[in-house]
DNA sequence: GGTTCGATCCTT
DNA sequence: AGGATCGAACCG
Protein backbone atom coordinates (compact mmCIF):
# COMPACT_ATOMS: atom_id res chain seq x y z
CA UNK A 1 0.00 0.00 0.00
CA UNK A 2 1.97 2.84 -0.82
CA UNK A 3 0.73 6.89 -0.55
CA UNK A 4 -0.33 8.73 -3.28
CA UNK A 5 2.60 11.37 -3.62
CA UNK A 6 0.05 14.77 -3.02
CA UNK A 7 -0.69 13.44 0.00
CA UNK A 8 1.72 14.67 3.28
CA UNK A 9 0.87 12.83 6.09
CA UNK A 10 0.73 14.68 8.93
CA UNK A 11 3.78 14.78 11.82
CA UNK A 12 3.36 12.43 14.65
CA UNK A 13 3.68 15.17 17.19
CA UNK A 14 0.09 17.02 15.59
CA UNK A 15 -1.21 14.52 17.90
CA UNK A 16 0.20 16.22 21.01
CA UNK A 17 -2.00 19.48 21.14
CA UNK A 18 -4.49 19.55 24.11
CA UNK A 19 -7.58 17.97 22.83
CA UNK A 20 -9.52 21.16 22.40
CA UNK A 21 -6.96 22.54 20.43
CA UNK A 22 -6.27 19.63 17.76
CA UNK A 23 -10.30 19.47 17.59
CA UNK A 24 -9.95 23.08 15.99
CA UNK A 25 -6.47 21.49 14.28
CA UNK A 26 -8.30 18.93 12.62
CA UNK A 27 -10.09 21.17 10.37
CA UNK A 28 -9.12 21.24 6.79
CA UNK A 29 -7.21 18.46 7.55
CA UNK A 30 -7.36 15.74 4.73
CA UNK A 31 -9.05 12.30 6.00
CA UNK A 32 -7.67 9.68 3.43
CA UNK A 33 -8.67 5.92 3.34
CA UNK A 34 -7.62 3.15 1.33
CA UNK A 35 -9.46 -0.10 0.80
CA UNK A 36 -9.33 -2.97 -1.97
CA UNK A 37 -11.82 -1.23 -3.55
CA UNK A 38 -9.86 2.31 -3.76
CA UNK A 39 -8.91 5.29 -2.40
CA UNK A 40 -11.11 8.15 -0.91
CA UNK A 41 -10.65 10.94 1.23
CA UNK A 42 -12.04 14.07 2.63
CA UNK A 43 -11.39 17.30 3.99
CA UNK A 44 -12.85 17.25 7.50
CA UNK A 45 -14.92 19.98 8.30
CA UNK A 46 -16.72 19.42 11.78
CA UNK A 47 -15.50 17.68 14.69
CA UNK A 48 -16.14 17.56 18.50
CA UNK A 49 -14.12 17.13 21.36
CA UNK A 50 -14.59 14.50 24.40
CA UNK A 51 -12.51 14.62 27.54
CA UNK A 52 -12.83 11.97 29.66
CA UNK A 53 -12.74 11.10 32.79
CA UNK A 54 -14.88 14.58 33.57
CA UNK A 55 -16.54 14.75 31.02
CA UNK A 56 -20.00 13.08 31.20
CA UNK A 57 -20.98 12.96 27.33
CA UNK A 58 -17.67 11.10 27.35
CA UNK A 59 -17.77 7.34 27.25
CA UNK A 60 -13.97 7.31 29.19
CA UNK A 61 -16.59 9.69 31.97
CA UNK A 62 -15.11 8.37 35.33
CA UNK A 63 -12.11 6.79 33.56
CA UNK A 64 -14.72 4.05 32.08
CA UNK A 65 -12.31 1.66 30.85
CA UNK A 66 -14.00 -1.13 29.05
CA UNK A 67 -13.24 -2.90 26.01
CA UNK A 68 -14.97 -0.50 23.94
CA UNK A 69 -13.22 2.87 25.77
CA UNK A 70 -9.63 0.74 25.90
CA UNK A 71 -8.53 2.91 22.66
CA UNK A 72 -9.15 6.32 24.71
CA UNK A 73 -6.35 5.41 26.78
CA UNK A 74 -3.77 4.89 24.37
CA UNK A 75 -1.32 7.50 22.76
CA UNK A 76 -2.57 10.34 21.20
CA UNK A 77 -2.86 9.38 17.15
CA UNK A 78 -4.69 6.22 17.42
CA UNK A 79 -8.45 5.56 15.36
CA UNK A 80 -11.24 5.16 17.64
CA UNK A 81 -13.93 3.66 16.00
CA UNK A 82 -17.38 2.27 17.83
CA UNK A 83 -20.98 1.02 16.35
CA UNK A 84 -23.38 3.50 17.10
CA UNK A 85 -27.47 2.60 15.88
CA UNK A 86 -25.88 0.44 13.06
CA UNK A 87 -23.19 3.01 12.23
CA UNK A 88 -19.38 3.04 12.67
CA UNK A 89 -18.45 6.33 13.93
CA UNK A 90 -14.45 7.46 14.29
CA UNK A 91 -12.58 8.86 16.62
CA UNK A 92 -8.84 10.54 16.65
CA UNK A 93 -7.30 9.65 20.31
CA UNK A 94 -5.93 12.76 21.90
CA UNK A 95 -4.20 14.09 25.49
CA UNK A 96 -1.79 12.13 27.05
CA UNK A 97 -1.25 8.23 27.89
CA UNK A 98 -3.89 6.88 30.14
CA UNK A 99 -5.74 10.34 30.12
CA UNK A 100 -9.02 8.96 27.92
CA UNK A 101 -9.32 11.82 25.04
CA UNK A 102 -10.69 11.91 21.96
CA UNK A 103 -12.19 13.95 19.24
CA UNK A 104 -14.95 12.79 16.76
CA UNK A 105 -15.09 13.74 13.12
CA UNK A 106 -18.55 14.47 12.43
CA UNK A 107 -18.31 15.40 8.83
CA UNK A 108 -16.10 15.91 5.79
CA UNK A 109 -16.29 17.69 2.10
CA UNK A 110 -15.40 14.84 -0.50
CA UNK A 111 -11.99 15.38 -2.14
CA UNK A 112 -11.00 12.25 -4.16
CA UNK A 113 -12.81 8.89 -4.73
CA UNK A 114 -16.47 10.52 -4.91
CA UNK A 115 -17.10 7.76 -7.39
CA UNK A 116 -16.56 5.17 -4.70
CA UNK A 117 -18.58 7.20 -1.76
CA UNK A 118 -21.17 6.90 -4.23
CA UNK A 119 -21.35 3.49 -4.81
CA UNK A 120 -20.82 2.69 -1.01
CA UNK A 121 -23.83 5.67 -0.20
CA UNK A 122 -26.01 4.61 -3.09
CA UNK A 123 -26.57 7.95 -3.82
CA UNK A 124 -25.33 10.67 -6.13
CA UNK A 125 -22.79 13.08 -5.13
CA UNK A 126 -24.55 15.90 -2.72
CA UNK A 127 -24.03 17.42 0.99
CA UNK A 128 -26.11 14.08 2.13
CA UNK A 129 -22.74 11.96 1.08
CA UNK A 130 -20.66 13.03 4.21
CA UNK A 131 -22.42 15.50 5.96
CA UNK A 132 -22.56 13.04 9.25
CA UNK A 133 -19.99 11.05 11.74
CA UNK A 134 -22.26 7.88 10.59
CA UNK A 135 -21.83 8.72 6.97
CA UNK A 136 -18.71 9.66 6.13
CA UNK A 137 -17.48 6.52 7.81
CA UNK A 138 -19.53 4.59 5.41
CA UNK A 139 -18.48 6.80 2.08
CA UNK A 140 -14.77 6.50 3.21
CA UNK A 141 -14.89 2.54 4.26
CA UNK A 142 -14.41 2.95 8.03
CA UNK A 143 -15.13 0.15 9.69
CA UNK A 144 -14.53 -1.58 13.04
CA UNK A 145 -11.26 -3.18 11.48
CA UNK A 146 -9.85 0.00 11.98
CA UNK A 147 -9.91 0.38 15.79
CA UNK A 148 -6.30 0.84 17.25
CA UNK A 149 -4.67 1.31 14.34
CA UNK A 150 -2.84 4.54 13.87
CA UNK A 151 -3.38 7.68 11.41
CA UNK A 152 0.04 8.35 10.76
CA UNK A 153 0.14 6.07 8.28
CA UNK A 154 -2.14 3.89 5.34
CA UNK A 155 -4.96 2.83 4.84
CA UNK A 156 -6.29 5.34 7.12
CA UNK A 157 -4.38 8.33 7.59
CA UNK A 158 -4.61 11.88 8.31
CA UNK A 159 -2.51 14.60 5.75
CA UNK A 160 -2.14 18.17 5.43
CA UNK A 161 -5.40 19.68 3.62
CA UNK A 162 -6.34 23.31 3.34
CA UNK A 163 -6.62 26.28 5.72
CA UNK A 164 -10.52 26.17 7.17
CA UNK A 165 -11.31 29.95 7.25
CA UNK A 166 -13.42 31.10 10.26
CA UNK A 167 -14.07 28.60 12.65
CA UNK A 168 -17.20 28.44 14.69
CA UNK A 169 -17.81 26.67 18.11
CA UNK A 170 -21.27 25.36 20.01
CA UNK A 171 -22.51 22.49 22.08
CA UNK A 172 -22.23 18.88 20.94
CA UNK A 173 -24.94 16.75 19.21
CA UNK A 174 -26.87 14.01 20.65
CA UNK A 175 -25.75 13.99 23.84
CA UNK A 176 -28.75 15.08 25.73
CA UNK A 177 -28.62 13.00 29.17
CA UNK A 178 -25.06 14.55 30.38
CA UNK A 179 -25.86 17.62 33.04
CA UNK A 180 -23.51 20.55 32.09
CA UNK A 181 -21.55 19.11 29.85
CA UNK A 182 -24.67 19.34 27.32
CA UNK A 183 -23.62 22.91 27.09
CA UNK A 184 -19.97 22.55 26.58
CA UNK A 185 -19.05 24.40 23.63
CA UNK A 186 -17.03 21.60 22.18
CA UNK A 187 -18.41 21.13 18.46
CA UNK A 188 -16.58 22.93 15.85
CA UNK A 189 -17.38 23.53 11.97
CA UNK A 190 -15.50 25.54 9.36
CA UNK A 191 -17.94 28.35 8.58
CA UNK A 192 -20.45 28.48 6.21
CA UNK A 193 -18.92 24.98 5.16
CA UNK A 194 -22.27 23.18 3.08
CA UNK A 195 -20.95 19.82 4.40
CA UNK A 196 -21.30 20.18 8.19
CA UNK A 197 -23.97 18.46 9.66
CA UNK A 198 -26.58 20.92 11.07
C1' DG B 1 -28.75 -14.45 29.69
C1' DG B 2 -31.91 -10.53 29.78
C1' DT B 3 -32.42 -5.70 29.56
C1' DT B 4 -31.42 -1.10 28.40
C1' DC B 5 -29.78 2.52 25.68
C1' DG B 6 -27.50 5.29 22.64
C1' DA B 7 -21.42 10.65 20.29
C1' DT B 8 -27.27 8.18 14.20
C1' DC B 9 -29.87 8.09 9.97
C1' DC B 10 -33.84 8.27 7.19
C1' DT B 11 -38.53 9.04 6.23
C1' DT B 12 -42.97 11.28 7.47
C1' DA C 1 -41.49 13.69 15.16
C1' DG C 2 -40.77 8.73 15.17
C1' DG C 3 -39.08 4.16 13.86
C1' DA C 4 -35.18 1.15 12.58
C1' DT C 5 -31.80 -1.67 14.61
C1' DC C 6 -27.77 -3.96 17.12
C1' DG C 7 -23.68 -4.26 19.83
C1' DA C 8 -21.87 -2.92 24.20
C1' DA C 9 -22.46 -2.23 28.89
C1' DC C 10 -24.51 -3.44 32.98
C1' DC C 11 -26.95 -6.27 36.19
C1' DG C 12 -27.83 -10.29 37.86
Amino acid sequence: MTIDIHYKPLPRDFYGQPTLKLAQSLLGALLVSMTPDGSASGYIVETEAYIGPHDRAAHSYNNRRTKRTEMMFHRAGKVYTFVMHTHCLVNVVSGKLEQPEAVLIRAVEPYAGIDLMCNRRKMPFGKNLTNGPGKLTKALGITMEQYGHDFSHPPLFLAEGIQPGKIFSGPRIGIGNSGEAKEYPWRYWIANNPFVSK
